[in-house]
DNA sequence: AAACCATGTTACTGATCGGTAACATGAGCC
DNA sequence: GGCTCATGTTACCGATCAGTAACATGGTTT
C-alpha cells in the first residue's frame, strides 16, 4: 500500500495534545461522571489513549492526579470569572448578573452531576488528602468574590446576600443529583433575581 | 472459679441487639463518616462485632445494605417530622418553625459530613442502583412536605418559598464539607427566618 | 552516528475488593 | 435426648485496585 506515501508528511507537529493533557482531560471526564473512587487509573489511562506507566510518569499518585484535575478546574473557573469581570469593568451589578447567568447556564450543562469540587469533598473526607486544600480554597475564593461583588454593586447587607446566593447555588447543584433537573434547582434563577431586587432597595 | 455460679442467670434476653441491627448501625456510621465506596464489608462486619458471612445472610449485597441504611435513615427522618407535626397540630407555622429548628440543630451534629442521602447521590450516580430510588423518594417527600406546610401556614407563594428553603438547607449541608462550619452555612437560620418574615406579609 | 529522552508494552507485586462454600458451635424447642 | 436454626470461623474465589520494574521503540538533538 503505497510505500512511498510515508515520506515527508507536513510538519503537523502534534496531531493530538501531549499525553499529560490527554490524561488530565480523560481523568476530569471520568472522575466527574462516575465518581472518583469508582474509576481506576487503568480506565483513565486507556481513555486517554495511553497507559498506566505514562500516567505515573506525570503524576505521583492517583490522589495527586485528582488534585491536579480539581486545580485545573478551579483555575478555569477563575479565568472565566476574570473574563466576565473584564467585560463589565466599572459595572459591578452587570458583572454580578453576567456571573449568575453563567452559573445558571452551567447548571444545565452539568448533566445531573452538580459541582465537581463539591462532589470531591463528599468523596474525599480525609482531611490530609491533597485535593482538600484545592476544594476549600476554591470555594472560599468563590464566596469572597461573590461577597466583594455584592458590596461593590452597592447592594444591602452584601455579606449576608452573598452567602445566601452561595447556598442557593450550591443547593441547586447538589439537589440536581437527588431530585433531578425538574427539582427546586430549576427555580434558581428567579430566586437569585428576587434576592437582588430585594437588596437593591434604597440604601 | 465458682462453677455453680453459671446456673440460672436472669432471663436477660438480648444483652446486645441482634446482628442485623448491629450491622445496620455500624454500616450507617462507617458509610456516612468515610464514604460509601471507601468502606469495605469486612470493616462493617467487624465494627458490628460479627463477620462477613452473617452480614451476607441478612443482606443480599453491599448495595442492598447501603439502600437499607438509607431507607432506615429516611424513615427515621419521616418519623421525627411526624412527631413534630403531632406536637403542633393545628399550628402549621409553629410546626414549620419547629422543623427548621430541628434542621438547624441537626446541622451542627453532622460533624461536617452533611446529608447522608445527598452524599450517597454523589457517590452512586448509576441510575439503577437500589439506593437511588430511596434517595429520590426521600428528597422529593421532603420537598413536598415543606411545600404543603408553607401553604398550610398561609405564607405567600408557598411552592417557591419551599423550594428556596430546600435549596438553602441543601446548600448549607453540602457547603459544610467544603468550607466548613464557619462558612455560609452558619447563617442558615437567620436566612430562613427572614424568608418566612418576607412571605408573611399581608395576603 | 550517537546519545538522549519521552513514550509504549508487558508483566508483575501485594493488597483489597465483594461474595461464597463448608463446617463448627451453641442456644432454644419439641 | 434429638432437632432446628442462627451465628461464628476459616478458607477460599476471581476480579480489581494502586503502583513498579524492565525493556523496547522511535523521534530529537548534537
Amino acid at each position: 500500500m503505497e510505500p512511498t506515501a510515508i515520506i515527508d508528511l507536513p510538519p503537523q507537529r502534534h496531531p493530538q495534545p501531549a499525553p499529560r493533557e490527554r490524561i488530565l482531560a480523560a481523568a476530569r471526564e471520568l472522575l466527574f461522571c462516575h465518581g472518583i473512587r469508582a474509576v481506576g487509573v487503568d480506565a483513565i489511562a486507556e481513555a486517554a489513549g495511553t497507559n498506566k506507566m505514562t500516567l505515573y510518569r506525570h503524576f505521583a499518585s492517583k490522589d495527586e492526579l485528582v488534585a491536579e484535575c480539581l486545580r485545573q478546574l478551579s483555575a478555569e473557573k477563575e479565568a472565566a470569572w476574570d473574563a466576565i469581570a473584564a467585560a463589565h469593568e466599572g459595572d459591578p451589578l452587570g458583572e454580578l448578573q453576567a456571573f449568575l447567568g453563567l452559573v445558571d447556564q452551567y447548571l444545565m450543562t452539568l448533566e445531573k452531576r452538580g459541582c465537581a469540587l463539591a462532589n470531591a469533598a463528599v468523596e474525599l473526607p480525609e482531611k490530609d488528602h491533597p485535593a482538600r486544600r484545592v476544594i476549600e480554597e476554591s470555594k472560599t475564593k468563590h464566596r469572597e468574590r461573590l461577597s466583594r461583588l455584592c458590596r461593590a454593586a452597592g447592594l444591602a447587607e452584601p455579606e449576608s446576600l452573598a452567602d445566601e446566593m452561595f447556598l442557593l447555588i450550591e443547593g441547586a447543584r447538589i439537589s440536581l443529583q437527588s431530585v433531578g433537573p425538574g427539582g427546586p434547582g430549576s427555580r434558581l434563577s428567579p430566586m437569585l433575581q428576587a434576592l437582588i431586587r430585594e437588596h437593591s432597595r434604597p440604601a
